[in-house]
DNA sequence: CGTCAGTTTGAAAGTCGTCAAGGGCCGTGG
DNA sequence: CCACGGCCCTTGACGACTTTCAAACTGACG
């Protein structure tokens, strides 16, 4: 990829002014590093930091009193994590790196700032969070109202997708980093439920085991399977009234 | 109550300055009605605007293509709904009132003005949006790591809980206006078996039904019982970096 | 070659959903 | 006044789904 993953979703949204754009490669000027298997972030810690996610594959997760661990969502490149550290520095969820990744991080005071100075770039991050929070309670819905075998074809359509949408091609996107222990943890199963499921899923053709990855088979077939419906992730342009909301205000500077 | 929730839960806050009191006062000045049983919001419409809920009771739902309904979360005084509309105009939940309800609302393009013109009010409403973030990863750990009981129990002190954080009593705060098959779709489970569930409860001296609304009998027994932890939300204060960032900026005006 | 993480399978037990039927309460209309 | 329907709650029986326990297999790695 030739643009960062940040910048391929924000380009497809088609809002940014030059002045904005400058003001994100400031932003994400400072990068991080992190090694798979590594706790970005613990619960319950205090912390004035957001980050975006560059490269590499995170989920943030709650540990339960009985040792068992719920995965909330997949942070993918392109992600924001921490956004709401502006308003709230205590985190109760961590982030455990799924591969190594690299983040650009930087305190999140500038995100306070970018409110007046740079309101076009806020908004546009305002727009990922967002996605995200969709992202929350389709994952509601996942765990609450299907099946076993459901559940993980959906989200394994999902994360097809968020990938693709942060720029990834057909091939990458379809060779995910998680293991089967992994997806129990996320799906709220058992892993050898999962494993079970992910069997079902296997002997249909749907998805396959590829050298450590999990390889999706046939996307079309697994997104019909699951009853898919992709409206939920679908990158919306930025309504007009808010279009016109900024542009009266600009004229006012 | 003599003051509205939305104040309530804000003053706690003691963040906001005067100029942004009124500005609120401005805001929630075009209050609007719902009854009980209607859909506000429908699932997949557009919409630029933004509401906070006065009074009353609704949830967020989705719909799966076999009928079914989940609940993504209670939507309680204080609320706000539709906080991403000014960069996100498709719903994709809709909202159903509970009870009657009483909305302040307005088109969301006040939203991108509240950015620059009133920064620390719209760091407060964010505030507000990232507790609801918070109890949206709840509502997955709830869902996705809880037996039956369990879940119902979590579920019923996080309401208390968040009434009691809007101002409302300890009596008021213990009755709540939900029916089981409501319990069922929020938890993620069949109406047979919430109502199993909710005997179970019951007879353990823990919740009781009286005319038509259900009752906490013994909330700290029902929160040892669902092994609550309070931290997720509580009402943190602004983190100081955020603070020292907003009276720079000032100074700069 | 042993270890380790990840995967796989069977069997038994537990949890939960579905189906079916019935009860209580309340407002409407005869 | 009573019958009726509607909504909500309740229960039993049965079957489906899921977890747990235990054991074994695979490939990567030192």
């Amino acid at each position: 990829m030739s643009k960062s993953c940040i910048h391929h979703r924000l380009d497809a949204l088609d809002f940014l002014d030059t002045p904005d754009w400058e003001q994100l490669d400031h932003i994400v000027a400072n990068l991080e590093r992190a090694e798979a298997g590594d706790l970005v972030i613990l619960e319950k810690q205090t912390l004035n930091l957001t980050r975006i996610v560059m490269t590499g594959w995170g989920f943030r997760y709650r540990s339960l009193p009985d040792g068992q661990r719920q995965i909330l969502n997949f942070i993918l490149p392109g992600d924001i994590v921490g956004f709401h550290a502006m308003v709230i520095a205590q985190t109760e969820s961590g982030l455990e790196a799924l591969t190594d990744m690299t983040f650009a991080s930087f305190p999140s005071r500038e995100m306070v700032e970018l409110h007046q100075s740079h309101t076009r770039l806020m908004l546009a991050l305002s727009w990922i969070a967002g996605q995200s929070e969709r992202i929350l309670d389709e994952q509601i819905t996942r765990i609450g109202s299907r099946n076993a075998r459901n559940r993980m074809a959906h989200l394994l359509v999902e994360l097809y997708i968020r990938l693709r949408q942060a720029g990834f091609g057909r091939e990458e996107a379809a060779l995910l980093p998680i293991t089967q222990a992994v997806l129990a943890d996320a799906l709220g199963m058992s892993a050898v439920h999962a494993n079970r499921s992910f069997r079902a899923l296997q002997k249909q053709g749907l998805v396959d085991r590829e050298e450590g990855f999990l390889r999706l088979v046939d996307i079309s077939a697994l997104s019909r399977f699951a009853h898919f419906d992709h409206e939920y992730l679908e990158p919306d342009e930025m309504p007009p009234p808010t279009l016109t909301a900024l542009n009266e205000s600009e004229l006012v500077n």
